[in-house]
DNA sequence: AATATAGTTGAACAGTTGTTCAAATATTCA
DNA sequence: TGAATATTTGAACAACTGTTCAACTATATT
């Protein structure tokens, strides 16, 4: 197959920059970890500073990221802000990712 | 549901590293794109270098990441290096990315 | 109104990353 | 063997990233 020919099959210059940034957001553990217990259930942001071990700081600017890449939303309630997944696409590429690390060769 | 049960629940500390670790590896342009192409082709690295209008030598160096990664394998052939992708499962991962890109809300 | 609790934000810093350039290695061909 | 081609590698550098700390905002409680 030719240069050319194989330019046509692949995705677009602005598909691969949107994925790689896509990606970019899930290549940090304190993003993973957070993405990775709201899956399980939506939390406040101390709870997720506690599950993780993290201070609440370094939780909060890393939701902004989060936040800022439409992968969680939040909401208010009282003095908390309770954070979820946005989006079913999220627990996809997770557990997509998890199968291919626990895969035995 | 209480803190206990949500860690109970939810991927270990080294998975979520690993998972980390995994998607910081897709998460550059230039090996999003050697990933893209090489999903079309096996190719060897000055075609990559083509396709991706890149130095021969800047697609080399990620494509060792990739390689440490076991994303790619390669195989010699007279003066080239043929790569390819190492595991069906790069290409589930690349698919599951692209249709949450690609999706309109 | 004053205090306490929850979260956000900006600046600063250290650590990491990707590219470039030059040099080295490997293979083929004359 | 010597020249040409293909790829790898290491060092250096600039750019980016994540955490910490302190200051700030918002809400609830007394």
């Amino acid at each position: 197959m030719n240069i050319e020919d194989i330019k046509k099959k692949m995705p677009s210059t602005d598909e691969i920059y949107d994925l790689a940034e896509l990606y970019k957001v899930f290549g940090d553990s304190t993003r993973a970890g957070i993405l990775s217990c709201l899956e399980v259930s939506e939390l406040c942001v101390s709870d997720i500073a506690e599950i993780l071990g993290l201070t609440i700081s370094a939780v909060s600017h890393q939701l902004r990221v989060l936040r800022n890449a439409k992968l969680v939303k939040s909401k208010k309630l009282g003095k908390d802000v309770i954070y979820s997944l946005d989006d079913d696409h999220v627990t996809k590429i997770l557990e997509c990712g998890l199968s291919h690390i626990n895969e035995e060769d």
